[in-house]
Order: C-alpha cells, then sequence, then structure tokens
RNA sequence: GGCUGGAUGGCAGAGUGGUUAUGCAGCGGACUGCAACUCCGUGUACGCCGGUUCGAUUCCGACUCCAGCCUCCA
C-alpha cells in the first residue's frame, strides 16, 4: 500500500518499521472546549485508517495525546471560575461522548501531558545536555531553532524566510525569535510542577515529543494531525525528538485536509465553527461521519447543511438497498472487495472505495428482484466492507425510520394510517388511498408499496 | 514576501496520456391503479495561454483565481 507523506511530498509505499504492526501518534486535542467538526475530521480520518490498517491485517497501536495543560486551558478555567480538572475532565467526558457517536474507536492509549510531567523534563534536560536548549533568566526555557540544522525540513522553509515577529511581540529572553518554549515559568498562583529551572508547566510542543516518544518508542511508522499542526508544531516536534535522541523521528508525516464554512477554514480563532455536539442535536451520526468519509482524507471539505442533506441521500440508498435482507457476512472474495482494497491501498482513497460500495449497492437492488438468493451474500458484502470505514452498522430500518427525528405520529398510528389506506385501495377508493399517502408525505413519511405490502420511511426535510 | 495545496459536467466528488468514476439533481423508458422505491438508458466536464506528443483534462512552463501555513488553532 502507498501512503502520501507530508515531509517527502509524495506518495510512497507503506513499510513499518517492524513486519505486521504499526506504530501511529496523532495529536489530539487541547481540552478547554468541546469539539468541532474540524476535530470530528481528524478523529474520523484516522479511525478510518486504524480500521482499514486492522483489516490489512495490522497490529495497530494507536496512540492519540490529550493536552490538559495549557495556556487556553488557565485562561478558560479562569473565566469559569472552575478548577482546571474540572474543565480538563468535562471537555474529555464531551470529547469521548462526541467520538463514540461518531462510531469512532478509542485509541489504544491516550497519554495525558499532566500524567508525563517527568518525562517531559528529562527531555528538556537532554536538550539542554546536549546544546539544543537554554535556561533563560526569566525562568523559562527555550529550544535553540538554529542550532538544528534540519529545522524547517517538514514544511520546506528556510529559516531566514520567516518573518519571525511580523504578527507577534518578540521575547526578549530569546537569544533568537525563531525559538520557541520548551517549559514555562509560572506566574505567582498559576499551576506549576516543580523542575530544575523553577516551577512551571510544558510548553505545548515537547508534550508531544515526549509522549510520543514514551509510548512508541524514538522512532515510529506515522504521526498524523490536522492541517494547522505541520508548522510549527509539529516541525517543533523534529526538531526536539531527533536533536534529543539523535534518530530520526517519525517516517511518514499525514495530515488531514481542512474542514471550511464559506470558502474559510473553520477555526476557534476566526470563530465560525460548528461544534459536534450542535449538529448532531440535528443530524444522524452517521451523516455528519458519512460526509467526512466521502471526501478524500486530505483535501478541504466545505461544510453545510446542503452537504449534510446530500450526504443523508448517498447513506439512504445504500441503506435502502440492504433492506429487507438478511447479511451473510462472511467474508468471500469479491469484484467490490478488490475494488475497495485496491482505492484503500492507494493513500486510503475512501471516494473511490464508496463508488465500490454503490456499485455493490446496485447489484444488490438487482439481486433482489432477479436471484434473491445471492441478496443475502451481497448485503453481507456490502455491510462488512462498509464497515471498514465505520459505516452502515445499523439497522436499516433504524437509519431510514429516522429514530432521531421528531415525527408527528407514533408508528401505531402510521400503521393504522396504512391500513387504512389498503382498504380503501381495495374497494378502489384511489382518492381517498392517495389522500393518506399525501397526508403521511407531508408530515415526512413515505411510503413505499410492494408485493409484500406498504413499508415507511423517513424522509430528511 | 516565503512555503503548501487546489481549480473537473447543474451540485458534490474521484481519477486517467487515447476507453463508464460514484452520489444527488435532470431527462427518456420499465415497474405501479397513480406514486415512492428499484431497474434500464441518457449528459460529449475537465480555469486560461503556450509547449511536449500521433493524441493532454491528465506531463512541462507562464498566467489568473481560491484556500491554507509563516501567531494559538485539528
Amino acid at each position: 500500500m502507498h501512503i502520501y507523506n507530508t515531509l517527502t511530498r509524495r506518495k510512497e509505499p507503506f513499510k513499518p518499521l517492524v513486519d505486521g504492526k504499526v506504530s501511529m501518534y496523532v495529536c489530539g486535542m487541547t481540552v478547554y472546549d468541546y469539539c468541532h467538526l474540524g476535530h470530528a475530521r481528524v478523529m474520523v480520518a484516522f479511525d478510518v485508517i486504524t480500521r482499514y490498517l486492522r483489516h490489512r491485517g495490522y497490529d495497530v497501536t494507536y496512540v492519540r495525546n490529550i493536552t490538559d495543560i495549557d495556556d487556553k486551558i488557565l485562561k478558560r478555567a479562569e473565566e469559569n471560575g472552575e478548577p482546571i480538572d474540572a474543565l480538563t475532565e468535562r471537555m474529555i467526558a464531551a470529547m469521548h461522548e462526541d467520538e463514540a457517536r461518531l462510531n469512532v474507536l478509542p485509541p489504544s492509549q491516550e497519554p495525558r501531558a499532566t500524567r508525563h510531567i517527568d518525562d517531559i523534563i528529562a527531555m528538556i534536560e537532554t536538550l539542554i545536555d546536549k546544546g539544543f536548549a537554554y535556561a533563560a533568566a526569566n525562568g523559562d526555557v527555550y529550544y535553540r531553532v538554529r542550532k538544528f540544522t534540519d529545522y524547517g525540513k517538514l514544511n520546506n522553509r528556510q529559516l531566514d524566510d520567516m518573518r519571525s515577529g511580523a504578527r507577534v511581540d518578540v521575547d526578549v529572553h530569546k537569544e533568537d525569535p525563531l525559538d520557541f518554549v520548551l517549559w514555562k515559568a509560572a506566574k505567582p498562583g498559576e499551576a506549576h510542577w516543580h523542575s530544575p529551572w523553577g516551577d512551571g508547566r510544558p510548553g505545548w510542543h515537547i508534550e508531544c515529543s515526549a509522549m510520543s516518544t514514551c509510548c512508541l518508542g524514538d522512532t515510529f511508522d506515522i504521526h498524523g494531525g490536522g492541517p494547522d499542526l505541520t508548522f510549527p508544531h509539529h516541525e517543533n516536534e523534529i526538531a526536539q525528538s531527533e536533536a534529543a535522541t539523535g534518530k530520526t523521528y517519525v517516517n511518514t508525516w499525514m495530515h488531514a485536509g481542512a474542514v471550511r464554512v464559506n470558502q474559510e477554514k473553520m477555526s476557534k480563532s476566526l470563530g465560525n465553527f460548528f461544534t459536534i455536539r450542535d449538529v448532531l442535536a440535528e443530524h444522524d451520526p452517521e451523516v455528519v461521519r458519512y460526509l467526512l468519509v466521502a471526501s478524500h482524507y486530505r483535501s478541504a471539505i466545505n461544510y453545510s447543511v446542503d452537504s449534510l442533506v446530500e450526504a443523508r441521500k448517498s447513506l439512504t440508498r445504500l441503506y435502502t438497498a440492504l433492506d429487507g435482507v438478511n447479511a451473510d457476512e462472511q467474508a468471500a472474495a469479491s469484484d467490490a472487495a478488490e475494488r475497495f482494497t485496491a482505492a484503500m491501498d492507494d493513500d486510503f482513497n475512501t471516494p473511490i472505495a464508496l463508488a465500490a460500495l454503490f456499485d455493490l449497492a446496485r447489484d444488490l437492488n438487482r439481486a433482489k428482484s432477479d436471484q434473491p438468493a445471492e441478496a443475502p451474500r451481497l448485503a453481507g458484502e456490502l455491510k462488512r466492507l462498509a464497515g471498514v470505514l465505520g459505516l452502515l452498522q445499523q439497522t436499516p430500518q433504524t437509519f431510514l425510520k429516522g429514530a432521531q427525528q421528531q415525527v408527528a405520529l407514533s408508528e401505531e398510528e402510521i400503521e393504522a394510517k396504512i391500513a387504512e389506506r389498503q382498504a380503501a385501495k381495495g374497494s378502489k377508493d384511489f382518492a381517498r388511498a392517495d389522500a393518506i399517502r399525501d397526508e403521511l408525505a407531508a408530515l415526512g413519511i413515505i411510503l413505499k408499496d410492494s408485493r409484500e405490502g406498504t413499508t415507511w420511511v423517513i424522509e430528511a426535510p
């Protein structure tokens, strides 16, 4: 299989360090607020990647950190008049709830910065010993960027091209404006840990270097994250880790594409973000997941309610095909499976993988009338492959009847209306039968007649 | 100013040096009491200008526009 590597800017054959095993680290959340759709994108992208690698037989160790100490957390806790721990625990619980609803499997490990202070301090000490870091007079410790000759390799950047201080005041304690903080001295009253340089807290970049190395070793296979982390965060991680260990930090760097709103990046700074929970209050979580999986993980996607409506329609087609068939999920070689695998092997091309599923749905629909004996196998194949993407695992009826939507009538009332219409049809009173159908349609309840009788689904508004 | 991506049919979204992506919407037909669902058929899309080539949407170069990073951000 091939994976696009941000470091080399091309697709490369994927060869894990250890045969059959994959070590992967993804930058997770800073827990001071609810997750938004940008976070959902990263969660779902790496969830699909993990599921597929496991489907391919790899033993995947997936580590995703939690940043539970940071300036924004201190600020928010202060604003809320809430202890830091209460805030972070609350947000971590919310994050777990959001990802569970999106059918994102938990990572293998979820290290937290505050539980790895010793590892962080040890790495900073190593960097100071090797001359890559220095303690400043104000109690901060900084990384000496110009000392690391490979600095900029992930982003293809020359140090002198960077506009240091162009948008932010340069700290007088730094030897060089490009230097970044590894350890931040605590102001009186601030949360802090003891260190050789005085009381303080870790900088953001160092925690990922320390925790990834701690969980996965000096060198590991894949490091992932959101699109805005390549610089400076991941560049700094490379500088820290490779300076500290003298080894290659990561073999493959993967970055998800941005989620946009009106062609602008969804971000906290711009304030144009939608939280996962707000979106899920009105839409089936699987629809949101489908929307995220329907584009390639590296491309930007523009979020809109229209895009969710489209996603729901697509998913409806797949579930409609599955409806009324007992899926036989015994794995079997098929053209669809081959196409699916070839697509996913090519840098996790989920749009093509989905196209294979739609072809399967067509075959299944055809089989339902032409070769009923074949239908269970096709349905099973569809469900099995979709499962690798974390899709189509509800029962068709659950999805199609839109359990999440409020409908004016109960199931019993709907069935009663259907019986009434059936009676009208029996006596050739088609005007009455159509009136009932229209009445239900106005409520979003769509009837479908077949030889076996009448069924209904809830249609998206 | 430096560095990344991107520009595909009505919309979304893949991909390819010469042959159907896929979904939604549209159109014609089948099915149906009529519909819905489903099935069959249907669309001559690849930002602009040059170049390479027998042939380019696909490769190369210029240009235009869009987005991202260079400050915290997934």
